[in-house]
DNA sequence: CTCGATAGTCAATGACATTGACTACAGGTA
DNA sequence: TACCTGTAGTCAATGTCATTGACTATCGAG
């Protein structure tokens, strides 16, 4: 019954003004989500899209455009409903920190992407103005708030980023990194390495989300004692 | 004029042991620094070793291993000649931290891998060591010492391969995302972005070495603190 | 000297992104 | 109403890759 042929099932061709950045940017992210960013082909896109897989050439300039498209809908969600705006500067940046790990972690497939591709794009603009706030509010002349921003930012950018990736890689391949350190660490000679043979039960998992929330806490401790 | 035929010019067969992990790796580095991890094909890494193309297939089950390989390399120069111990902690968490970003900026195409695939490989073990080593001599408690490493190294792991792939852009990208900072920031209306408008100009550059250097100063300061 | 294992070679194969030519349709104009 | 015209959607290549299975030369053990 209808081998699923070029685009939808014997349907005739689709309407002219139904495809635009919007709608292919949302199929791309389903995608995404359900099969991995491998799966990503403009064959797959035309087939969640009902149409033919080069239609999204007329939007997209070529696939990087449209994988950076994805990148900016995270940032779009992480801004979602707006930021909250406390009188407690240090747990706005909290806040917007794991605000920014939800989002890679709601969409690690795309999340992984972010550190490999640095594009700023508009959706983050309102992050910037945020955290710009605040670092001014925490008491930070106007040269240091800028560069703890870059800073931050930049930081929780990269390890969200980062955790995204290994929560992206398949079952197998992750399993086998996490193994690595529940088993291969363990058999290193204790002579040769006598801090990880003492430590080896304290390290948390490379998966845990305590570490992001440390990183966090580490940055605003510093910037906290340098607005003093 | 022998226009370059299969392996090598009318050469006979590559000789028996001549290929193995160690060679093609280096190979691969070559090609990746001369032209970048998109060059990076079996095609190109037979005309490098003067070799059949699928040669490489009896050293590396896929071009993922090879890539893990590669991201190894980069830790092994991270060690090479030992990590430095002193009677500073600090200086020595420092002076790992930057030589980490060194080994990643001297092959950024290499080190932008690092994010997107966290396996830990065996040359990864001294500096898991070093660090322990640094944070316990600081005066931290086991397991805060445990947990440190782990944000610590990640942290520093996730920046510098961000930066590394900032790198890596071809120049007309990355000169692009600079520009947006330059130029696109500065057009944002001041009543919607007051901080922007305010710290646009103190801003660092997303490619200033200053911004790693002070993310580690920050981690570092923090430890510190928490160490009384 | 013979054999067997295996490193190196070779020729497909199949998945993709990308391109250039083609087609149909919407909206404007006579 | 009929005729343009630009452009979104379609289609059929093309070229680049990684990967595979079969083939072959070579090394070392016996």
């Amino acid at each position: 019954m209808a081998a699923t042929p070029k685009a939808g099932a014997g349907r005739t061709r689709r309407p002219r003004g139904s495809l635009n950045q919007q709608v292919i940017t949302e199929a791309a992210l389903r995608i995404c989500d359900r099969a991995g960013i491998e799966s990503l082909t403009f064959e797959a896109l035309g087939r969640e899209l009902d149409a033919h897989p080069t239609a999204i050439y007329r939007h997209f300039r070529d696939k990087d455009e449209l994988l950076l498209a994805l990148t900016d809908a995270l940032h779009a969600e992480t801004t979602a409903g707006g930021l909250p705006v406390t009188d407690d500067w240090a747990e706005d940046l909290r806040a917007v920190a794991h605000r920014i790990r939800g989002a890679f972690m709601a969409h690690p497939q795309v999340g992984q992407l972010v550190a490999a591709r640095t594009a700023r794009r508009p959706h983050e603009f309102e992050v910037v103005e945020h955290i710009l706030g605040c670092m001014r509010r925490a008491g930070l002349p106007d040269r240091d708030a800028a560069q703890c921003y870059r800073v931050f930012a930049d930081t929780v950018l990269a390890y969200a980023s980062m955790e995204a990736a290994l929560y992206a890689l398949d079952a197998p391949t992750r399993e086998a990194d996490l193994r690595s350190w529940r088993v291969d660490y363990r058999e290193l000679p204790p002579d040769t390495y006598p801090n990880l043979a003492a430590l080896i039960d304290d390290i948390p998992p490379l998966d845990s989300p305590d570490n992001f929330r440390l990183a966090v806490e580490l940055l605003i401790d510093s910037i906290r004692s340098r607005a003093r």
